[in-house]
RNA sequence: GGGCCGGUAGUCCAGCGUGGUUAAGACGUCGCCCUCACGCGGCGAAGAUCGCCGGUUCAAAUCCGGCCCGGCCCA
């Protein structure tokens, strides 16, 4: 055994176990064996912003302090790790990069350059996953935009094509006028804004009108209906009758419908196509017909008539002028109002109709449901997000969007007939926009020429097929082993999203449930309890904590900062505890090193009253950390692991045994043999049930006291311990508990006659009260002795005198100093 | 408006599924101690009507109902 130096250098440390580490292998998924039990994550692949933010780091400790322990546990874990490159932000990014449009330059060119710049970025991300400690099989890394993983995505494509799952269909959906392509429901971003409420006269056929409050003018040619709500006693009489449009000159019928505010405006509104969501709904349950009148870029098209060629704006400013002209405007008002904006560049959404492609997703709710009851979520209550979410969808998943960087979606149309021409599975990957069909000739009427479906994927198309791309689909005969995977690690933000698309993609693909059980994290918070962000300017850069603290402490903080999927806040102040509970580790087995340089695990010995008493208390731990472990209960576990060290092992048990160690001479050798023994066992212990939260420090102690005679290659692949009933000893712990007690009186007592506790006391009587009592204190006699520096002890089992020893009323004692 | 969560000492956060110890721990505060692993330490102390109001119960932070605040997501 290897004395631990007294200092060490965190960082050093840390880069040189993750180097160790990946060049021993130790944390490779072993596909050949067929022994040990397998342990599946779903890693989430980021998207390699660049950004590993605090948030990161709470979801990636959870998942390797789960993929630690059940190593230890002696699974033959897979904890792989991939990054999701495509998508809206990195084309924005890439453009703001390289100062370029992507409109200036051939698509392919611009890919290469988003290429470049995901892989900048992956580079720095997977530094700050590695630097954390993570226990990754780096074998396993892939990237969504490589060929071999366009592959996957295509080949899910066309399975789902070929179930009929998929279709193209002319729907409503979000559009963003400025980046020009459809975005989804969770793409598009809510802010208040401030509108002008406009209240327009509408014409009765009886020369009477009605006013309607509208906060968009300029969609007026595209008003279809007017609508009051169906209980509203002031527009009853008007029901059904016809109302004339202005500026449209056109005529509609009054509508009732439920979803109308009788307190907005006047209480009668225009439905347009469309105005906002509620107008879909509307349109789509009154079966009205749709007057599209903005187009892609955001102009009004030539159904707005005379307005046609306008922008949104000007097209607005033009009708209120008119409508000024003709005396309809009633008065305008202004108004606060929440607004859909596009996520990224923040301009109003429009919603319009266009043709996409769509996943038959509503059709699986069921069965959705079904599975998330079957899963175990780690906290269960997280389940009803996604059922909530899954039976408050309205619409299909559409999965088409009109970007560049991103998996195409492979598909042509031949130009004669029309007819879809779906890749082959042997074609892929594919790229339709630069390669054409393996075909002839079209299969219908036998023309030579095709389109290409230039649309592409949704970037969730591609991250929802993770547990099968894991497991090895398609390419492994035996992927079915790895999958379902063990577990989902998510944050519960994207619930919605990333485990709902999972649940759907694979239950549509291969009628399986994709995970077994969902791991769920809560938000960082920043200092001031508002959810981190670089916007709101609490936002805590996580190179500023790995420079400081290296990664055992802040994966302490992540551990314990909170419940399991509960919000935790970031405070340095926690970072700070984990890292001097480290120091105190370290120097605890320190002492432990120095006393054990003549001890050989292989003697017996014979443990005392306190040496069991700590033996039982590891147990007890051991129990409580490995059942918490098990719930995912990573502050419990790490909670009761920190007690049992700091508290128990270090401040009551080493105290109360440094005079055997020190002084054999007086308390014999086989006292200090057996205070040997134990502290040997209770460190060796405690850094096993520490490993999987904080993996460096503890793989550097065992490395040095412990790999010698326990002769494992790294202290995360060693045995997780299970307690054994002889060292488990219920007496033991509760004499022990006495005699602490006893020795904690008595430091009381210093304390508060203000006497240094090295004061020696020169006579201690204690009245022990029973014979009992008597009996435990007096096979401690040296302990209290030893720790409260007595110099003559005398137990009587009577009750007497003196101080009450707390807890322990028929215990009192006396003191002479 | 809907869904979910939270409201426990000056601050942060456990406990609440299976009601029953002096409600755990940390930060901070206040004493004392340079005890030979650690002052990035040790020994002590003070500090909580467990959001409010009812109910169930011998007994509620914990179960039930209502209300008030706050957060996240969605509409």
């Amino acid at each position: 055994m290897k004395p631990l130096p007294k200092k060490f250098s965190i960082l050093e440390m840390e880069e040189k176990w993750q180097q160790k580490w990946e060049e021993m292998g130790v944390y490779r998924f072993d596909w050949k064996d067929q022994t040990r039990p397998v342990y599946s994550i779903d890693t989430p692949p980021p998207y390699p912003s660049g950004d590993f933010h605090m948030g990161n780091v709470l979801n990636w400790t959870y998942i390797d302090i789960a993929a630690r322990y059940k190593r230890m546990q002696g699974y033959n874990v897979l904890f792989p790790q991939g990054w999701d490159c495509h998508g809206l932000p990195t084309e924005v990014e890439t453009e703001e990069e390289y100062g370029i449009k992507k409109t200036d330059m051939p698509p392919a060119e611009f890919v290469k350059l988003c290429k470049k710049f995901v892989n900048k970025y992956i580079g720095v991300m997977k530094k700050a996953i590695i630097r954390l400690g993570c226990s990754v099989d780096w074998t396993t890394e892939y990237k969504t935009m490589d060929p071999d993983y366009w592959k996957r995505t295509q080949l899910s494509f066309i399975i789902l094509h070929k179930k009929d799952m998929i279709y193209q269909g002319t729907h409503p959906i979000n559009w963003c006028p400025d980046c020009e392509t459809a975005i989804a429901d969770a793409e598009v971003e809510h802010e208040t804004r401030e509108g002008t409420l406009h209240y327009i006269k509408f014409k009765l056929d009886n020369d009477k009108h009605l006013t309607i409050a509208t906060t968009r003018p300029e969609l007026l040619p595209a008003c279809v209906t007017v609508a009051v709500h169906p209980n509203d006693e002031r527009y009853q009489q008007y029901i059904d009758k016809n109302i004339t449009v202005p500026v449209a000159n056109r005529k509609v019928k009054i509508i009732p419908e439920d979803l109308v505010d009788p307190k907005f405006g006047t209480g009668v509104v225009m439905i347009c196509t469309y105005g906002d969501k509620a107008d879909v709904k509307a349109v789509a349950k009154h079966h009205l017909p749709s007057i599209i009148i903005i187009d892609e870029k955001g102009k009004m098209n030539e159904k707005a008539g005379k307005y046609a060629g306008l922008t949104i704006q000007e097209a607005k400013k033009a009708i209120a002028t008119d409508l000024e002209k003709t005396s309809l405007v009633e008065k305008t008002e202004k108004l606060t109002q929440e607004v859909g904006v596009c996520w990224r560049c923040k301009t109003p959404i429009e919603i319009l109709e266009r043709k996409q492609w769509f996943m038959k997703t509503l059709i699986l709710t069921d069965a959705v449901t079904k599975n998330t009851h079957e899963i175990a979520w780690y906290p269960d209550y997280m389940k009803t997000r996604m059922i909530d979410w899954a039976k408050s969808l309205d619409w299909d998943w559409v999965i088409s969007r009109q970007r560049i960087f991103a998996t195409p979606i492979p598909i042509w149309y031949c130009k004669k007939c029309g007819e879809i021409i779906l890749a082959e599975p042997e074609w892929v990957p594919i790229d339709p926009r630069t390669e054409n069909p393996k075909i002839e000739k079209c299969p219908k009427c036998g023309s030579k020429a095709f389109i290409p479906e230039t649309d592409v994927l949704d970037t969730w198309f591609d991250s929802s097929i993770t547990c099968a791309v894991h497991a090895g689909w398609p390419d492994r005969q035996d992927w079915h082993r790895i999958f379902p995977a063990d577990v989902h690690p998510s944050g519960y933000d994207i619930i919605r999203t990333w485990a709902y698309y999972l649940m759907v993609r694979h239950l549509a693909l291969f009628d399986e449930k994709p995970y077994k059980s969902v791991l769920i994290n809560g938000m960082v918070l920043g200092s001031d309890g508002r959810k981190m962000s670089k916007s709101l300017g609490n936002y805590v850069a996580t190179p500023d904590v790995f420079n400081k603290y290296g990664a055992d402490a802040p994966r302490q903080w992540a551990a314990s900062g909170g419940a399991t999927g509960s919000d935790i806040p970031f405070r340095w102040a926690d970072v700070e505890y984990g890292w001097r509970f480290l120091i105190k580790l370290w120097n605890a087995a320190r002492f432990a090193s120095l006393h054990l340089q003549d001890y050989t695990p292989q003697e017996k010995a014979e443990p005392e009253l306190l040496d069991r008493w700590l033996l039982s208390k590891m147990e007890k731990v051991t129990q409580k950390v490995t059942k918490a472990f098990e719930n995912c209960q990573f502050n419990i576990a790490t909670e009761g692991t920190r007690n049992f060290i700091w508290h128990e092992l270090c401040d009551i048990y080493i105290e109360a045994v440094k005079h055997r160690l020190y002084k054999p001479e007086e308390y014999g050798e086989k006292s200090r043999r057996a205070a040997q023994y134990t502290l040997y066992t209770a460190i060796y212990r405690s850094l096993q049930l520490l490993a999987p939260t904080s993996p460096h420090i503890t793989e550097e102690i065992y490395q040095l006291m412990y790999a010698e005679d326990e002769k494992h290659k790294s202290i995360h692949i060693s045995p997780w311990p299970t307690p054994t009933k002889e060292r488990t000893d219920e007496e033991a712990e509760k004499k022990g508990d006495l005699i602490i007690a006893t020795i904690g009186e008595v430091r009381r007592e210093k304390a508060e006659k203000k006497v240094p506790l090295s004061t020696s006391i020169k006579k201690l009587t204690i009245y022990a009260g029973s014979k009992k009592n008597a009996q435990i204190l007096n096979q401690a006699l040296e302990d209290i002795a030893g720790t409260c520096k007595i110099e003559k002890i005398k137990i009587s089992s009577v009750k007497g005198k003196g101080r009450e020893v707390k807890g322990y009323p028929n215990i009192r004692f006396m003191t002479k100093y």
